[in-house]
DNA sequence: TAATAGCATTAGTATAATGCTAATTCATGA
DNA sequence: TCATGAATTAGCATTATACTAATGCTATTA
């Protein structure tokens, strides 16, 4: 496969930022409802899992799944990067569903840094189109 | 895989562009050209020209390459795509070379009409930083 | 307590993309 | 004619993605 920024394919990022989105605090998620979230079958999810598991992004123990404090903060940064051109596509007039969605094809392979000069070249907006901060 | 907007991978859109830039006018690749600016070995790169082929972007025969009326238009999109981007990484500030690296990982996932909005909203500029024009 | 329901896990299979080496074929020029 | 260079074939490996079927485990309920 490609080589990636950060070392996460599309399918580990997806999963990851679900970790990030759906976990209300430090309750963690159950491998089936990753599973469904992810419209995919628990032996799939548990294989994405144990490959974040092994990069050490992810605590997971009887179906019970977590962030670690690394996947924690790669989650973050991805969001960042996605909050960012979600609202650069915004700006230039991309429905912002089509933005959502065309940010989270890329967001996983652009540079922290990178994406953060992008912010203050459109702006610096403090929200995505969602109102979600984008400095986490 | 995931799925790519364009149908290609990135080996695939490599190929592309590399074709596209590098083939003075309609004088095709030879295959160990390919494989060798790419860094690849003949094997490989016949395996990529074959999906390529069967995708209906290029002629292959005896080792002569060229792109089809279909893979031209598919390469200038992606480059219209890359040289915005590029232009936004550099008027961001990123220097131009990790701009077009970065640019690179992303142009072949990216709507095309996505990119000429975004494109509008950089203030259009007519060429990237290399000094090629971006509307093709 | 024993049965079952639900979830996790294992095993096995498949496909696509990416890459390699070794062997073979084929044409061309010395 | 023979050697060289190029393309191609065959075979193999890895990673990511996804599935089904079978098995295992736990907790609740009848």
């Amino acid at each position: 496969m490609t080589k990636l920024t950060n070392n996460v394919s599309k399918r580990e990022r997806d999963c990851l930022i679900l970790l990030k989105e759906e976990s209300r605090g430090d309750f963690p998620m159950r491998l089936h409802e990753i599973a469904s979230t992810m419209h995919i079958k628990p032996p799939t999810a548990l294989n994405i899992i144990r490959r974040l598991k092994s990069k050490g992004f992810v605590d997971a123990q009887d179906g019970m799944v977590k962030l670690t404090n690394s996947g924690d903060s790669l989650s973050k940064s991805i969001l960042m990067v996605h909050r960012t051109f979600e609202s650069l596509f915004c700006q230039s007039g991309v429905p912002e569903s089509r933005a959502c969605k065309e940010a989270g094809e890329i967001d996983f392979l652009i540079n922290r840094e990178n994406a953060m000069k992008v912010l203050k070249r459109i702006d610096s907006p403090a929200a995505c189109p969602h109102g979600k901060p984008i400095k986490v």
